[in-house]
DNA sequence: AGCACGCCGACT
DNA sequence: GTCGGCGTGCTC
């Protein structure tokens, strides 16, 4: 018998292999395999077997790498989706699937891991290994395994096995192999854990009829695709917790997709202490061997409750019965390497092969999901006002053409005002910038000169703190340059506004307030994002100044001002979704204020206050949003009334580029299907990254299955040569 | 992707 | 005379 398998390749491709007869029976389509490919061990996954073959010489395969299918049917047709719809080799979607540890192994290297059985088994010789190390963890997992096997967990044995060990429960509960819920008898327990257990919530009137929506959804055992709507501390995570346990009630499993920026501890801990349930908890935080661990945990069934983020969407969860998308509109789930998914969509999919619920969460929904609630696509759930009577912060709008000295202080008269008063109330505020660094770039006032990336086609920003000049794109830096390298002029300009400024102007104007910087470079050493924000909410600064890491799912009730240090920064990107971006944007900034007992205030500074984007976040109005900005998409033919499919081509050598650009442009033109727009070739926004040249050909169309058919076209055409390389983006996210 | 094969320039 | 540059093409 012949087995069609693909490879880690990037070739859409099958290559036929015989199936010795040793393995007849473990060789089915979903298996994974080791191959031999020219002189080298490559792991493939099989598609499909058949009696015959059409090549006359054919090698065997080697061995299967797991005994049962790695994957399920559902997942089998999950990569199959994927390949198609994002125009990617099979092989590569299926390496994709694997938990990055395994992903690397079998790269370069004759010999690689197979993935780590854990099975009970192993359990009991792991606790024999821990003996000496520490008998009361051994006993535990001991414990652990003579209950698993029985399939039932005596809560008291285990929580008086636990008390005699805390620190060793509480690593189990970290890596995943018991709820702490379970082991918690009582509120005492809990708070011995450090865990405090959270009571129910008396819910709103709107979440209430969302839930039972929701409630009645995952009783039908159907797919049933949801958006919820819900404003900022409106309680969607309460909503996310009661789906998960009335999934669970009906022992099926659960996916919670979340941004990677708000997989924080406190996010994990709430989900912990709610359900009852061990709980797989995938982030980069993980070494390779810890997130084999919990991929092994999942797929075992040891685990049926999954929180991480983009890539949790593959976990092996069987019975899955519902997934959550929370954030939809975050960019993030976007794979920014091929394959190119977005894992909100790819989500909707799995769902509908898993005949399970998808919950779409978000405060500020993207066009797109919105507007599959208007045709019907999507069920919309709305949670338009915040729990517990608390009011959404009044939102003042400040023009800063009128006054163009507030400017160049970083803030306005009346931004400043407000802060002198929280700080004699001592509650405090937090900056919003949406850029780090000191100035964005340097210009010579005499020849007109800007400092420039000598890799990229990006000016130069300057960090004072470092006294040096970086290249945001690339990494490259240099020496602060006090003239100018090219006429000499002894002096150049700083221009724009970085978080670096901001702190330095706040400084100048509050010189006894406790100002905290946060962006990526103060950021850097180990658990800063953590340390940072606990001395945040224990009051240790007064001022929180950072970028897009503190616009989002922080929770400080203390916070009762947001200032917006300038709000035209997103919306003067040259990408149709600017206005989105800044919508979202100053939405989810001004959504930390207000959120304890003190109602909050929010500033935004702009050059544009009459935007509607700036408007209409203004007076948390989502439908004024998205009305207007839902016709300019269908007026100018953008997402989502159209689909998008764009390739960028890249080398050293820009004339190569160029005209192969030209050559792939030409040749879909000769194959042109009507109803599909062809444009470019054009060198892309950014036109060198890392010292190689950009050029982009748009593709747009109505119809998704013609679109692909064009741009099968172009790869099939694309024949790369001379250092060239293609990417392709289907419904990309940013054309930059 | 990776790796072999192949055809042109500066070296023991 | 050969070592090695990376352009081109193939892998069951």
């Amino acid at each position: 018998m012949i087995a069609k398998v693909v490879l880690e390749i990037p070739v859409f491709r099958e290559f036929d292999y015989i199936i010795p007869e040793d393995l007849a029976s473990a060789v089915s389509p979903g298996a994974m395999v080791k191959v031999p490919f020219r002189n080298k061990v490559l792991r493939g996954y099989v598609t499909n077997i058949s009696h015959s073959s059409n090549r006359p010489e054919l090698k065997e395969i080697i061995a299967t790498i797991n005994e049962k299918p790695a994957l399920s049917q559902n997942l089998i047709k999950l990569a199959s989706w994927i390949s198609e719809y994002y125009l990617c080799p099979l092989g590569m979607v299926y390496r994709s699937f694997l938990p990055p540890g395994i992903r690397k192994n079998i790269k370069g290297r004759k010999d690689y891991k197979i993935i780590p059985s854990l099975s009970l088994t192993r359990l009991s010789e792991i606790a024999s290994e821990i003996q000496k190390k520490s008998p009361k963890q051994s006993a535990i997992l001991r414990f652990i395994c003579s209950h698993s096997e029985k399939k039932e967990f005596d809560i008291q044995k285990l929580s008086s096995a636990a008390k005699s060990s805390k620190q060793a429960v509480i690593s189990l509960v970290e890596k995943g192999f018991l709820s702490m819920k379970s082991i918690c008898a009582s509120e005492k327990d809990s708070i011995f854990f450090d865990y405090p257990l959270m009571h129910e919530i008396n819910l709103t009137k709107d979440q209430e009829t969302s839930l039972k929506e929701i409630i009645d959804a995952i009783k039908a055992n159907e797919f049933y695709p949801y958006l919820l709507h819900g404003v900022t501390g409106s309680g969607k995570t309460e909503i996310y917790i009661k789906s998960i346990n009335e999934t669970l009630l009906r022992s099926k499993g659960a996916i919670v997709l979340v941004p990677e920026i708000s997989l924080t501890p406190q996010t994990i801990d709430r989900f912990r202490r709610r359900i009852n349930e061990p709980i797989a908890v995938i982030h980069s935080g993980l070494s390779d061997g810890q997130r084999s661990q919990q991929w092994e945990k999942i797929s075992k069934g040891l685990a049926k409750i999954v929180i991480g983020a983009r890539s949790a969407v593959f976990a092996p969860v069987e019975d899955l019965g519902l997934i959550i998308v929370d954030e939809e509109h975050e960019k993030s789930y976007k794979q920014e390497d091929s394959p190119k998914y977005n894992a909100r969509d790819v989500a909707v999919v799995r769902a509908k092969f898993e005949k399970a619920v998808v919950l779409l969460g978000s405060a500020t929904p993207s066009l797109e999901s919105y507007y599959n609630t208007t045709i019907g696509k999507y069920k919309l759930l709305s949670l338009p006002s915040r729990i517990d009577g608390k009011t959404l912060p009044s939102v003042e709008v400040i023009d800063m053409r009128s006054d163009r000295q507030n400017l160049k202080l970083s803030c306005s008269e009346e931004l400043a005002r407000e802060m002198d008063m929280r700080l004699s109330k001592e509650e405090q505020t937090i900056l919003f910038i949406n850029r780090r660094g000191f100035a964005s770039s340097l210009i010579c006032p005499s020849c007109g000169e800007t400092i420039k990336c000598r890799n990229c086609s990006v000016s130069m920003t300057y960090h004072k703190s470092k006294k040096m000049l970086f290249c945001h794109l690339c990494g490259y830096n240099s020496k602060f340059l006090s003239a100018c390298p090219s006429c000499g002029n002894p002096k150049l300009i700083q221009l724009g506004l970085g978080t670096e400024k901001v702190e330095y102007h706040i400084k100048k104007l509050f010189p006894h307030a406790k100002l905290l910087r946060m962006d990526s470079d103060t950021t850097s050493f180990r658990n800063a994002h953590r340390k940072l924000l606990t001395d945040f909410a224990n009051k240790k600064y007064d001022i929180l100044i950072g970028t897009q890491m503190v616009a989002k799912g922080l929770d400080f009730p203390n916070v009762t001002l947001v200032g917006i240090i300038f709000a035209d920064l997103s919306l003067s990107l040259p990408d149709f979704r600017s206005a989105e971006i800044t919508y979202q944007l100053l939405t989810q900034v001004s959504g930390r204020s207000g959120r304890g007992a003190v109602p909050g205030k929010v500033i935004i500074q702009t050059c544009l206050p009459k935007h509607y984007s700036v408007t209409s976040a203004a007076n948390h109005s989502y439908k004024d949003f998205i009305d207007k900005e839902l016709h300019f998409r269908k007026e100018l033919r953008y997402p989502p009334f159209t689909h998008m499919v764009n390739f960028i081509l890249s080398g050293k050598n820009e004339a190569n580029v160029k005209s192969k650009a030209e050559f792939l442009y030409e040749t879909a033109l000769k194959n042109k299907t009507t109803g599909i727009e062809f444009l470019g070739p054009a060198p892309a926004a950014i036109q060198k990254t890392k010292c190689n040249f950009r050029w982009q050909i748009l593709l747009k169309s109505r119809d998704i299955k013609a679109l692909r058919k064009a741009a099968k076209g172009i790869l099939n055409n694309s024949n790369l040569t001379g250092g060239i390389s293609l990417s392709v983006d289907v419904d990309p996210l940013s054309l930059l």
